[in-house]
DNA sequence: ATGATGTGTAGAACTAGTTCTATAGGTAAA
DNA sequence: TTTACCTATAGAACTAGTTCTACACATCAT
């Protein structure tokens, strides 16, 4: 009888990252099973051939953009659990997975102590997610926020961050738009503000996520 | 006696990654002592309290510039070790590290056989340089035309391109590096002569397509 | 219809970033 | 060993970008 063997599913790039957490994972659930993912699609192989309670997720693949990879997933085997093991500093992208199917998010800056929560909070009930990331989660179904923020953005906003990720200037593109530099950095703070982030880099990513 | 005993200390800011290095350790060398660092000061803080032979240091630390840490490290302890362990999927950084006083390179995304046989390499011998580098040191030498474009900057200019790219501000950029913002700015201008680039968005982009 | 929210815009005052110039130490070439 | 270049740094004067406030118009839910 397998049926009550845990199985997780370790998907990281890192092998000392995998076997960081397949150890914490061992110390909690000594008769797991315990599969290991390098790549996107080593993670789809194991998910069509194996029964996969709990998928950790490390949302730094060189692969690609992970969000797809959650949606995949969930399409072969809905009753898999994501846990999203971030590298971010900040908790920015946690709303993103939470929707794209993931049901916990965990920073990789966390405790040894946090993660053991974490994992046993996602067998148990099924899902982590630490209070500050639940403070978002209200804000953002209170707010009723588009799953996709660019979605956000009005057209004249889109407009304007389009010509900011390609590198133009605020005179520049007050030019280009026959506005003042003025009316761009409002644009511009708008943009910020409702992609929840504060500068271009940032900006970069985002629209690269996204689009 | 513990002249004999062999000692480790493993500075990565993510405990969960020190505990997989840890792993490997204990696997290779059992009597090993292991020191753990999550930050510059506790790094400095063990190097100048104990006899270290080994120091494994990830060079993406949020606290700055892992190149500092070695020289520091260096003169306190001219003896110990340092391999590197780098996230960046090219080895573009490598050159710069070892020339900077540590003597082994090795990428996150090494296999754990791999990895064992850096941790044996650098104990033995002090060393642990793959074939790939040593072609890049030899490319180096030899025609002095540098591989990629980041190869153009010095130390300090990859260093704030580095702070760039991650979004932060000249004058964020002037206090974490204790330097006034015209010298940010310089350094700014030069790496965008260098690259042959003109904003900030580019910069990301080369740095995107080289690292 | 009405008060709340979102959009497109800008002036004025301010702050951040740039440019130009300069210096001192390091290293490499002549 | 002198010249030339590169690196790391900054002051002063300037320009670009931000902030704060504001207003008109559109839409939307009550």
């Amino acid at each position: 009888m397998k049926q009550n063997q845990p199985t997780f599913l370790i998907a990281d790039d890192h092998s000392i990252v995998r076997q960081g957490i397949s150890l914490l994972i061992k110390e909690l659930f000594f008769s797991a099973k315990i599969f290991h993912a390098g790549s996107f699609k080593e993670i789809l192989k194991i998910v069509r051939e194996n029964r996969i309670d709990l998928m950790i997720l490390d949302i730094n693949f060189p692969d690609g953009n992970s969000l797809n990879i959650i949606s995949d997933t969930k399409a072969i085997q809905p009753d898999t659990k994501i846990l999203i093991f971030s590298a971010y500093d900040e908790d920015i992208y946690a709303l993103r997975y939470l929707n794209a199917g993931a049901s916990g998010y965990l920073n990789k800056g966390s405790s040894e102590d946090e993660m053991k929560q974490a994992l046993k909070s996602m067998m148990v009930s099924g899902k982590y997610i630490t209070q500050n990331i639940k403070d978002k989660i209200l804000d953002s179904y209170i707010s009723k926020k588009p799953i996709n923020p660019l979605e956000l953005l009005s057209n004249r906003e889109v407009e304007v961050a389009r010509l900011l990720i390609k590198g133009f200037g605020n005179m520049e593109i007050a030019d280009m738009l026959s506005i003042k530099k003025s009316t761009v950095s409002t644009f511009k703070n708008r943009i910020f503000e409702k992609l929840e982030i504060d500068n271009l880099a940032d900006l970069i990513d985002t629209f690269q996520l996204y689009s």
